[in-house]
DNA sequence: TTTTTATTCAAACGCTTGTTTGAATATTTA
DNA sequence: TAAATATTCAAACAAGCGTTTGAATAAAAA
């Protein structure tokens, strides 16, 4: 009977630093939803800080994986972009943990508390790498300049938006995410219009070199 | 000399409610940051809640004036878009004031305090509102659908990516918000990308009406 | 069973928080 | 100048925080 408790309160404690922020949770009030003694939390996690990092570390399985939705070199740019949107897509259908693990990571975002940092450097750069390469073969460039970087940031706003915008979209289109087929609607779309400025990029580039040339 | 030791807490309140959010900002810090007594607080703006709100509200203009600037009628599209975007763009070039209270703002989005949802009401949905008439005008719709929702809400999440992921930016490609001319080319990316997506939604709703004709 | 280990618990600790107090000082008014 | 008002200040307050304690209890091992 080892896992029951500990597990109990790392659930609440994701829920509460999900819903409140490390400050606002208290170690008091997630222990008295989780139903144990405040100091279980020092005895199992060692403190509060310790507890914040399993929450934020341990429900979430390795992202690797995730990488090759749209990493696989035999993939065309709308399958690739598929495979990138249905990366924040479907947290957004899926059960209430990866919901709760996805707006503790954005809440890293405005209030970092270190664990962020890491989250860049481990599970974003290589993802917004894997995505300047995608755009890098269909634009047929040879090397990544900060205008592949402008294309690749405002294809991810988009997916990042339906997190961080949520209460902005609950409020003013809800529709757009309320179900799973307002969802896959949503998507298409965001393939769509993410395909559309890849190939206003194009056009844009070749229009460039023909200035170069002419002038 | 009534305003000077007011104006001091406002400011050095700001930022420090800009940069560590309202729990971790303590009236201790600020008091002593702006050189005044804790009690000053209390003093001037009642208790902390009040000086964050004082902070929040007062040094923001109103911002009624910037809704003309992509919502006037003889406006073509990429005018307007261009007006939407710098709206976003010119805050990251202006001074520090604007940059502390943007971020404060983009904060009350993960951290809402309450006075999100009024600005939700009071700023976001009147400009998210003119942005969907200035689309529907755009692709000649007679109703405001789900589908202009996701176009427009698409849109501006390409220029609110640029506060909400600084982090982000900062660490992989910094370039393209560092200076001035940087950040005029990534308007002028912004806004291309965003014509190309109402290009590609006019497109689609041909073709979704040419396939309602056939079937 | 006895011993050892693991877990729970109420209570307390030290610290920081936001806020208040009442006297001291500066400023304005009469 | 004298009275009245506005502002500053060090000190204290109660409350809540994360954490620790040491005894009580449960579980496992001997």
């Amino acid at each position: 009977m080892n896992q029951q408790p500990r597990e109990k309160i790392l659930l609440i404690a994701l829920e509460l630093f999900a819903e409140l922020g490390f400050e606002r949770a208290t170690v008091r009030q997630i222990a008295k939803k989780a139903q144990v003694n405040v100091s279980a939390i020092s005895y199992y996690f060692g403190d509060k800080v310790g507890l914040y990092r399993a929450a934020f570390t341990e429900p979430m399985g390795s992202p690797k994986d995730d990488i090759n939705l749209f990493n696989s070199p035999n993939l065309s740019l709308e399958q690739a972009l598929n495979g990138l949107f249905s990366g924040f897509i479907e947290p957004l259908k899926q059960n209430k943990l990866v919901q709760l693990c996805t707006r503790l990571h954005m809440r890293e975002m405005v209030e970092p508390t270190g664990l962020w940092t890491e989250e860049i450097d481990n599970g974003i750069a290589p993802h917004h790498q894997a995505l300047l390469v995608v755009l890098q073969k269909q634009l047929n460039i040879k090397v990544i300049d900060d205008d592949l970087q402008r294309l690749a940031m405002c294809i991810v706003a988009m997916g990042v938006h339906l997190f961080v915008g949520r209460d902005v979209i609950e409020k003013i289109c809800p529709q757009i995410t309320q179900d799973e087929a307002a969802l896959k609607t949503t998507q298409q779309r965001l393939v769509l219009f993410a395909m559309s400025m890849v190939d206003a990029e194009a056009m844009r580039r070749k229009q460039q070199s023909k200035m170069k040339l002419t002038k």
